[in-house]
DNA sequence: GGCGATTCTGACACCCCGTCAGGCCGTCCG
DNA sequence: CGGACGGCCTGACGGGGTGTCAGAATCGCC
């Protein structure tokens, strides 16, 4: 029906735990050199999507760029999803170590609220070095793309489980009751949100300090049931 | 560079306020015919996008879809991205009525949280029945595109204001110094947020009605600046 | 029935996709 | 030093989507 047979494929065989070892198209393990280019294809990649709508994301431009020819693209992926695939799980390493910034000490207080403001900081951050993968990452979650799926999920699930430990770990009366999971999930949410379209809310006249003290105070309230005591 | 360039020019037209006559691509005004076949060749865009990839959209597919040839489609259309600017206007449009389950009354104790809770479960219906379309939007927005950008914009941004009335018209103490705008766009993010991923959060085993709950009680307490009473 | 306006489309040139078979080039062995 | 082997690359091609004409088909009206 579409390439996305073969790229699920890959994509699957890319979430194994053991890694298989690479592969090339005819099978067998690339050497030094082999890797390089496909690294080349890969860092090129990520630069035309950066300046590239995704829809417009062609092997042609890609394997220009890294000075080669198409069909050396395809030597090494089986199509652009799975080049995608790679720089995603790439991102979605990196990103999963936002969940230290949550930290380990009970969020009491202004440890608290400082907590949330560095974990909203670190956010916005990395959405913004990372802004071109995580916008096609996330548009292929949504299109039901199960392995982007994936790797968008391992992603946020250790800040997700940081914060949700964050909820249980107070003990709070004020916020027993509540699905400790969900109410991380819908925080990681929002962040991710506000950091995607961080461009567009400035456009539209929103002030940056105003949506991260805003975020800020809705994660402290968030996890501890609380209102913020001085935000200022 | 690429077909963004008429894309670009299309859209700016739909943007005027006065909505400058529709033309077909030979000038002319359509008839009653005309604009039939046009409104054949948008529904069908609209239902093939629920059902492919963004990138894996075709002219071919959607004229074949409508029973005429591609030549028909750019007779009305310069380019895919347009006519998916029509659709989105339309969804646009629908999704500014949101608003008006923020209601008026200041969201004092239970009846703001009944508020919130209406809110929240309006935006995931909305979501959920124009899903295609607004993740669409979503990317294009954050791809840069400036029209797609002020139709998202515009159609938050009755929402938007509301909540920020409802922070403001509050008056409350333990809110006051906040940045009601952004913190109604973070708020509006959230929601917007979760419900465009709410297949996926569903399949990572996060239950939807603890979802419904947290966000609710996010709005409310981001509104009121107090922590939920009785959630349940 | 015929005529002009409207609507549609066949045909085409162009470009991208994805896949071979075969060419290049380093390097290792004799 | 020369040859040959293996890893790496690409030219070339069939298939298919794009976007644009000129002109054919259809409609509505006299």
């Amino acid at each position: 029906m579409s390439p996305r047979g073969a790229a699920a494929r890959e994509r699957a065989d890319a979430t194994d735990s053991a890694p298989t070892e690479l592969r090339a198209a005819d099978g067998r393990v690339p050497g030094r050199r082999g890797l390089a280019t496909r690294q080349r294809l890969l860092d090129c990649t990520a630069r035309l999507l950066a300046n590239t709508s995704y829809r417009d994301l062609k092997v042609t431009d890609i394997s220009r760029e890294a000075g080669t020819s198409p069909a050396t693209f395809y030597h090494y992926f089986p199509d652009i999803e799975s080049a995608l695939t790679v720089l995603a799980q790439a991102t979605a390493d990196r990103g999963a170590e936002l969940a230290e910034l949550v930290g380990e000490e009970p969020w009491k207080g202004t440890v608290g609220y400082d907590a949330a403001l560095r974990l909203v900081d670190g956010v916005l951050v990395f959405w913004g070095e990372n802004a071109a993968v995580l916008r096609v990452v996330d548009l292929l979650a949504k299109e039901g793309d199960e392995g982007f799926r994936a790797i968008r999920t391992r992603m946020l699930n250790s800040t997700t489980r940081a914060l949700s430990d964050a909820i249980v770990n107070l003990g709070d009366k004020g916020n027993e009751d509540v699905d400790a999971t969900a109410m991380a999930a819908v925080l990681v949410s929002m962040l991710a949100h506000v950091a995607e379209h961080q461009p567009g809310l400035e456009a539209a006249q929103i002030s940056v300090d105003g949506l991260r003290e805003s975020m800020a105070r809705l994660v402290y309230g968030g996890v501890t049931g609380r209102r913020v005591a001085t935000p200022r």
